[in-house]
DNA sequence: ACTCCTTTTGAAAACGTTTTAATCCTCGTC
DNA sequence: GACGAGGATTAAAACGTTTTCAAAAGGAGT
C-alpha cells in the first residue's frame, strides 16, 4: 500500500508538486534538467498518479463508455477491437457496458458512465428512447452512435444502411427463385431488426410480391438458440422457400436446427444471415450474409467521439452511412 | 452541462451536505422524512453523484478491471459476460482491457487500471511474468487470475485443468487409431498452450508412443487466420492422422483450410479444438472440443474478487480448478 | 548597475465528495 | 424541572491532483 503521492515526487526531487504536475502533463513547459530529476523520482518511488484526483480537478477524465446490444455477437466484439484499437495508444480507459437489449440495463449502464463522468459515450441504442442520451449530453458528455443513425443533427453517428441491406438479402433470395420468405428477426424494439425488415418489404415490393406475404416469425434474442427456436416454428408451420435472419446468430441457430430435422440447405430452403461475422463461412453450410465494416465502425466512430471531446469548437458533426456488401455463400447457391 | 453538487441538493432539501452523503451511503443513518426531502431534491435536480471525487475522498472505486487475451475469442466474451452477470446490479463499473497477449499492451492496460485505482482486477495473464501483478497488490488492488492457477498462495485463482484437458483431447484421438498426432499451438508464453502440449505429450507417452513424436505447429496468434496459415503448412509438410489444435479458432481455421485443400474431415485426418466455443457444433464439419465452464469462470472470480475487496479479514483466499469435458463431434467421429 | 524581458518555478485555491467529531434535539427518567 | 441518553444533523477537514497568478531567476541590452 504505498500511496505515492505527487507531494512525495515533489520533495524527492527537490521541486514543488505543480512542477511534477507540469512534467506529467505539459513536459514542455518545464526545463529538461528539471524534467529528468522529476522523471527519475517517479519511477524511484513508483508513483502512479490517482486518476480520480486528476479527474476531479482537471473537470474531465480518459475514460470513455462503450454500451452494445450484446457483448457475445461477434459483430459488437469486432466494434469492441476497433475502439480499443484506437483509444488503447493515448492511455484512455474503456467503460464496457452491455444492454443485452434491454433499456433497464441501458439505463443502469448509462448511469454508471454518468457518474464516473467518462468523457463520452459510444452506444448502439437498444431502443428508440433518446431522452436518456440527450441527458447525458446535458452532463457534458459527448455520445456517438454506433450502428445507428443519428436522432438530431448536433451529433455525430457511424451506421451502415439497413433497409439497403434488407432489400439486397431478399432481392437475392428472390432471384434464386425463392417465392416464399420467413424473415426472422429479434426484439422489434432494435432497430436494426425493423429496418431490414423494411427492405426486406421493399424488395418484395419490387419484384412484384406483396410485402404482407412476408412471414415474420419473431425471437426473443438475437442468439443461436433463440434462431433454432424459431427454426422449429417454421418447420411446424410449413417451411418457406427462403428465410432470412436479422443476424447471422439466428441463422446458424436457424440452420443448425433446420438439418437437424432433416431439411436440406439451400436445397429445401434457401438461408440468409446478417452481419458476416467470421463464423459464417466456417459453419455446416456456408453461410450467406451482408457484410458490414463492423471494424471500421467502432474505429470511426471512436475517431470521431475523440474529435469531438477535444476540439469542441471546431469538430463538425458527422453522419455516416456505409453501404452493406452481399455475400454468398452455400446457404443460397 | 448541469453540473449539479450535493452542495446544491443540500441547499434545495435544507440540510448539510453530509447529511446528502449520508441517503447516498448510509440511508438507514438518516430520519425517514429527511430521507424522502432529500431524494426528492436529488430527482428534481437530476444529480448524479461524481464517481471521481468519491473515490478520492472514499479511498476507494465502484471499478474493477478485466484483462483478457483476446477479446475477439468467445471464450473469453463467454467470461466478460459472467463478469458483467455478477457486477453490473451493484452499479460497478468493468473497464476493459484487451492484451492481445503482448505484454507490453497487457502492460499499459495494467497501467490505466492503477490510475484508475480499480477496486481489483481479474485478468488471464499472458505471460508468466508475475512482477507486475505484484506491483498492482502493493498498491492495494486485489487481483484474481482468471483461466490461470495461482502463482502464490495469498492469491485467488479460478482455472480449469489443461494438463487434463490435452490429455484427454489426444487421448481420445489415440482411442480413434491415429498415431501420427499434430498439435497446433499458440504462441508458447501463453500458459495454456504449453499445459495442453505437456498433457498431450504425457497421453501419448500412456499409449506408448515417443512423446517427441508430437509434430508441434506454432502459430502467430490465436486466431481462425492463423489456423488456417497453420493448415497450409500441415499440408504442405505431409498431413498427420489427427490435429490437435490449442483452441477452437485454430482449429476452424485448420478446418476451413483442410477441406478447401480436398482434404476430408475426419476420414483423412481427425481434429480437436479446444474451449467448445458455440461455433464449434455448429461449423461445416462439427468440431469435437474440449468444453471448460467458461461462464462459471467469469462469476466465480468476480464473486471472489468482491469478497476480498469488501471483506479483506475473513476473506480466504481460494484456488478453483475446474476440470474440462471431452464433447466429441463429427470432427472425431 | 540598472531595467526589461523571458523562462522556470512555487504557493495556494479549488474540484465534489466522505467522514470524524462535535452539536443539537427530543424524550424519558428521576 | 433538571439531567442524560441517544439519535439526527452539521461543520470542517481531508483526499491528490490541476491550474492560476505571482514571484524568482537568468540573460541581454543600455
Amino acid at each position: 500500500m504505498a500511496m505515492v503521492s505527487i507531494k512525495d515526487v515533489a520533495a524527492r526531487a527537490g521541486v514543488s508538486p505543480g512542477t511534477v504536475s507540469n512534467v506529467l502533463n505539459r513536459p514542455g513547459k518545464v526545463a529538461p534538467a528539471t524534467r529528468e530529476r522529476v522523471e527519475a523520482a517517479i519511477s524511484e518511488l513508483g508513483f502512479v498518479r490517482h486518476g480520480s484526483a486528476s479527474t476531479l480537478r482537471a473537470g474531465h477524465s480518459r475514460t470513455i463508455g462503450l454500451s452494445v446490444i450484446d457483448i457475445g455477437n461477434p459483430f459488437f466484439t469486432e466494434v469492441a477491437a476497433g475502439v480499443e484499437d484506437v483509444v488503447s495508444e493515448l492511455g484512455y480507459a474503456v467503460i464496457l457496458g452491455n444492454s443485452a437489449a434491454s433499456p433497464e440495463k441501458e439505463d443502469r449502464n448509462l448511469r454508471v458512465l454518468a457518474e464516473h463522468r467518462v468523457r463520452g459515450v459510444l452506444i448502439t441504442p437498444s431502443g428508440e428512447d433518446t431522452a436518456r442520451l440527450d441527458r447525458l449530453r446535458e452532463h457534458g458528455i459527448s455520445v456517438v452512435l454506433v450502428d445507428h443513425p443519428a436522432h438530431r443533427p448536433d451529433q455525430c453517428a457511424v451506421a451502415v444502411d439497413d433497409v439497403a441491406g434488407g432489400r439486397a438479402a431478399v432481392a437475392h433470395l428472390l432471384a434464386r427463385g425463392a417465392r416464399s420468405i420467413a424473415y426472422v428477426t429479434g426484439p422489434l424494439t432494435i432497430r436494426q431488426c425493423v429496418e431490414r425488415r423494411t427492405g426486406a418489404e421493399a424488395a418484395m415490393r419490387e419484384a412484384g410480391l406483396d410485402p404482407e406475404g412476408l412471414r415474420v416469425v419473431r425471437a426473443a434474442t438475437m442468439t443461436a438458440k433463440a434462431g433454432e427456436k424459431a427454426a422449429a416454428e417454421l418447420v411446424a408451420q410449413g417451411l418457406p422457400e427462403a428465410v432470412f435472419c436479422a443476424n447471422d446468430l439466428l441463422a446458424l441457430g436457424v440452420l443448425r436446427a433446420l438439418l437437424r430435422s432433416g431439411v436440406r440447405v439451400p436445397d429445401d430452403v434457401a438461408l440468409m444471415g446478417y452481419d458476416d461475422i467470421d463464423f459464417a463461412a466456417a459453419s455446416t453450410v456456408s453461410l450467406s450474409s451482408m457484410r458490414q465494416p463492423t471494424y471500421q465502425l467502432g474505429r470511426i466512430a471512436t475517431e470521431l467521439l475523440l474529435d469531438e471531446c477535444d476540439n469542441p469548437d471546431t469538430h463538425a458533426h458527422q453522419h455516416i452511412m456505409f453501404q452493406p456488401e452481399l455475400v454468398a455463400r452455400e446457404s443460397t447457391q
